[in-house]
DNA sequence: CCCGCCATAGGCAGATCTGCCTAGGCAACC
DNA sequence: GGTTGCCTAGGCAGATCTGCCTATGGCGGG
């Protein structure tokens, strides 16, 4: 997996230098100037972490920390800031970032700090492939075998072919035959698997 | 639910003139001038918020909060501290603490903050609630019964008789007959649901 | 127009579940 | 010694699941 430092900072002087000193210790690095630089370029795929400066004209790191989460963020975020104090570190961990950093700071903590978050950036690349496999199955379902497998996990006191016949108005004879195109292409053996593969979407890969 | 704030500061100014002013503004409040105090008193039960000083001789602030989510914590933490800085509220908020302030504060903010705190500190008491009437309906499984139960939710893909009985070495007719009780015990009408209740503790109620 | 996919539905046989019955062995408790 | 609770196990009947077959009708692509 390539995993690639992000780098958005106004501060040249800073964007410049932290780049060659990440660089130059083995990190891909790719650097902007701002947010909206960066959400330009960003394809929402790549892996890896983002460092971020927090108080930037234009969008500030604290918005751009919001839009990513909006979507599914797979960037593990650190914060450096210039005049940030403990309010904006709260707000900035609590909204998820995984680090905070003052400037001026030693680049051998920064270097520590993003060990940490291409660790967790590896965690999370793991687990939402575990988790896109899972959905690429459920992907396969037709509309009526969707319906019924919501039904089943909504409602799974009542999975019987009769009862989930009853209540979409159909025969259970023809539940009976979608479960079974169910299972068969979900790759699994009984009800109790499907709930189970439901509640933990990770679950078996 | 009656819930109470939690003072714990080395400063006897501080500690006392804070719990007059929350006392007066309606909240219950015990105060501990050390942490030591603080966990002999604690009965790991009641609900509340913790309103912890950083720095204190002894137990400091965020030793407590380690000893704290040792145990189910319910508590959450809102830190005050008169030296610490960004690092520290970083760590503070990462372990789990709801808010981190700065002295000198409003009280105004800290009374604002009590209020967040005290809504979550309710959610984690329903929460807990709920997992508490799940456990005990399962604490009332005898031995046997758990085993099967836990089989059966560690491997849900193959839950039938046969299978679990040839895994315990026991007849498939017996483990008909476990299943049954257990059924029974935890008030459910199928192994799916055994499987969503397992997946979700707070589920069902 | 035919082919493939989907939803519908039934038959049938064998496997499994479910509820209700009995029953022996064992350990704990009164 | 009796009672109670648990684990074991079987019988039996009715319900349900499962896999395999057929079949009709709709809908869209080639």
């Amino acid at each position: 997996m390539n995993l690639t430092v992000f780098v958005v900072d106004d501060d040249d002087a800073i964007r410049s230098s932290l780049s060659r000193a990440l660089r130059k210790r083995g990190y891909e690095v790719e650097a902007f100037a701002s947010a909206e630089a960066f959400l330009g370029a960003w394809n929402g795929q790549s892996g890896g972490c983002l460092i971020l400066d927090h108080g930037m004209p234009g969008m500030s790191g604290l918005e751009l920390q919001k839009r990513l989460a909006g979507q599914d963020y797979l960037l593990p975020i650190i914060f450096i800031t210039g005049h940030g104090g403990v309010p904006e570190s709260v707000q900035a961990i609590k909204a998820g970032a995984v680090d905070f950093l003052e400037k001026p700071f030693r680049q051998a903590v920064l270097v520590e700090r993003i060990e940490t978050a291409l660790g967790i950036a590896s965690e999370r690349l793991a687990a939402r492939e575990g988790c896109q496999k899972t959905r690429a199955r459920f992907d396969r379902l037709t509309a009526r075998e969707a319906e019924i497998v919501d039904h089943m996990v909504e409602n799974p006191s009542g999975t019987s072919s009769k009862e989930v016949g009853a209540r979409l108005g159909i025969s259970p004879r023809t539940v009976d035959h979608h479960r079974a195109r169910i299972m068969e292409k979900l790759g699994i053996r009984s009800v109790a698997e499907l709930i189970a593969l439901a509640g933990r979407p990770g679950g078996q890969g």
